[in-house]
DNA sequence: ATAATAGTTGCGAAACATATAAACTATGAA
DNA sequence: TTCATAGTTTATATGTTTCGCAACTATTAT
């Protein structure tokens, strides 16, 4: 690969991590993990404003990282690669691994008691 | 894992993908992948202001991305947990395929002419 | 103690992201 | 054509990130 691809590759992986850099936007794929789903279902699950929620489907979106699918009214939105979730996958693995560190951490510190 | 504990989850991933929404830092990762690295070593590839360079590090290692150990003057940096290579590595796959999908269109508009 | 090297931290300005509200578009039904 | 529903877009106010620069700390050598 070229340097120039590579500063490219660089530039597009952090857009990337941008894009999934919201709690908001990380449910959002959560739920499509399980099947595509419509704005509206969307809007039910995570309860927030529409025009909210149509913006962070609009920065999935210019990721590629959704693609949609109009039918009638509605417009049905899933992750575009799977494996985007594996991705995220495991970094939830890493903190949960973490979270069970600190664990570790606060039993030890109570024991001493 | 109780509600309350899902959501911090969410909170702590865009935390980590947020810390890796940056070329300059996930530059830092791609070399780190090699092994350790100093301050020195890293700002003489990157090419950056040691400020500059401290600062993005001091970012990576709020989220325990990468951890250092001082020998003397100098102070190495690693990848904690080699997940977080991979979880890169499999985002870098996904872009590679879009990019290759691209050059596949631009080579379909080519031949049209 | 002083100086040199390696890193970090605090500050301010510019660029960027976010939520909200209001206006807009697209589809389908009466 | 008019209305209702589903969704997007735009404008704006507020908060965050980023960088360069200067000041600072830590370690080692003289």
């Amino acid at each position: 690969m070229d340097k120039n691809t590579e500063e490219k590759m660089f530039q597009m992986h952090a857009e990337v991590c941008k894009s999934m850099a919201s709690p908001t936007r990380l449910k959002v794929m959560n739920l499509l993990r399980e099947g595509e789903k419509s704005v509206e279902e969307l809007r039910e699950r995570l309860r927030l404003p529409k025009a909210n929620l149509s913006q962070h489907l609009s920065i999935l979106r210019q990721r590629r990282i959704v693609s949609t699918r109009r039918s009638g009214l509605n417009i049905y939105y899933k992750v575009t690669n799977p494996k985007m979730i594996k991705a995220c996958d495991i970094l939830r693995e890493v903190l949960l691994e973490q979270l069970q560190e600190g664990q570790k951490l606060v039993r030890g510190i109570t024991k001493k008691k």
